[in-house]
DNA sequence: AATGTCCTTAGGGTTTTCCCTAAAATTTGT
DNA sequence: ACAAATTTTAGGGAAAACCCTAAGGACATT
């Protein structure tokens, strides 16, 4: 029997999984967590042999760090990403935290079991649009275009910087407020119009919004 | 017996609300749709009560204009929204286009139940966390000093240029297109520019979206 | 017709943005 | 520990945005 943890703070999601499951004779769903602190307390106290995780639990960065956490502490608990982006970089970012499998949230039952039986049985497990997307992520085409409503990484500076940009600073008083050169701060201006793949600061802000990214 | 269509491109999330839903006795889920043409095939031939409608699906836009077809075509079919996405100005834009309800995909079963039952009875539900998020949606100009948060009346260049600026054109592309001198469009963009309030168009385009006047 | 208001069109000059190149500083991979 | 990639810092120059003033034209009201 393959004791599997859900990880996600959707209750949708976790019914949804679990539905999903109930069918199967040898998998069955032994703890469901809300929380990251939850997961970390049920691991110190029962085994687990696969997780189920939300990698956007409850942000992106958490739910990166709860994988790592936990290849690193219970190794042979085997963690499957489960997440609605379909962006190439956090797919490898999250397999670089050591995850062994990778599914969208729009994933099929045979694909789920698939999933969960490949990783217990220390095989990796990627479905087909997951190889696609690897496949399509020409590193040349990443920077400019990286594909519609796919989120550029921003670097720490950048952010600071597009947030800036957002509430109306010009490039002068960003500079007085971090403390470094008007052309530090025009640079990054420059890297954020072309990790966007737009021509101005209007543009900029338009699509930044549309993708949540301020607000 | 309320019929219920729950539209979502995310086998989990249907698997999910359905298992949700299973125990009521007054609500049955009648039909799932992956596709927006399958929604809109479906409403054509069955009848209808309440509607779980994902926002992003397959992108926001085309839940958007998926929501205002169902409330134009058929008035008597309810639509609920469900999303992951707690965005205040989302939340308002998918109301203005006659969503009855509006959910969090963290909902719980309660929640989901009872926002069912409101819609199928004339009436609108939000729940806690989404009335917390309007709540704390205050009018955001109160960092520009002219504007009070009121939409200022344009003319009718003014909105050209408005919507040309938020697609990214320049002055002499925007002057090109509206058979005028660059100077004039130079001129309406200032106006612009202080009937809202803002120093640029950074700031323009930024609070002309909040106040939904461009998308 | 006269008056006032608002929209539209312009000229000239300053500030800011945008683009090209390039070198330290930092992180990452092996 | 070293090499490679990424992030941060800059310089100079062209383009666009921004600010000031000002004048001609459309429209309604008296």
């Amino acid at each position: 029997m393959i004791r599997v943890l859900i990880a996600d703070d959707h209750n949708v999601f976790v019914e949804g999984i679990e539905s999903l499951i109930s069918g199967s004779l040898d998998i069955e769903v032994t703890e469901r967590c809300y929380t990251v602190q939850s997961v970390i307390e049920r691991l110190s106290q029962t085994t687990i042999d696969v997780i189920l995780l939300d990698i956007s639990f409850p942000c992106i960065e958490d739910g990166l760090g709860l994988c790592e956490y936990i290849v690193r502490t219970y190794p042979e608990t085997k963690v499957v990403a489960l997440t609605m982006h379909n962006d190439a970089s956090l797919i490898k970012r999250v397999v670089k935290k050591g995850a062994k499998g990778y599914l969208l949230k729009n994933t099929t039952k045979t694909e789920l079991l698939q999933a969960i039986q490949a990783v217990h049985h220390e095989k990796q497990y990627f479905n087909e649009s997951i190889t696609q997307i690897l496949l399509n992520d020409n590193p040349k085409t990443r920077r400019s275009t990286a594909g519609i409503g796919a989120k550029p990484h921003l670097s720490p500076r950048e952010s600071e910087v597009l947030t800036r940009i957002a509430q109306g600073l010009t490039t002068q008083q960003m500079a007085t407020q971090l403390f470094v050169s008007a052309k530090a701060i025009e640079f990054h201006r420059s890297s954020l119009l072309m990790k966007f793949g737009v021509p101005n600061t209007a543009l900029l802000i338009k699509t930044a919004m549309e993708m949540q990214m301020i607000d």
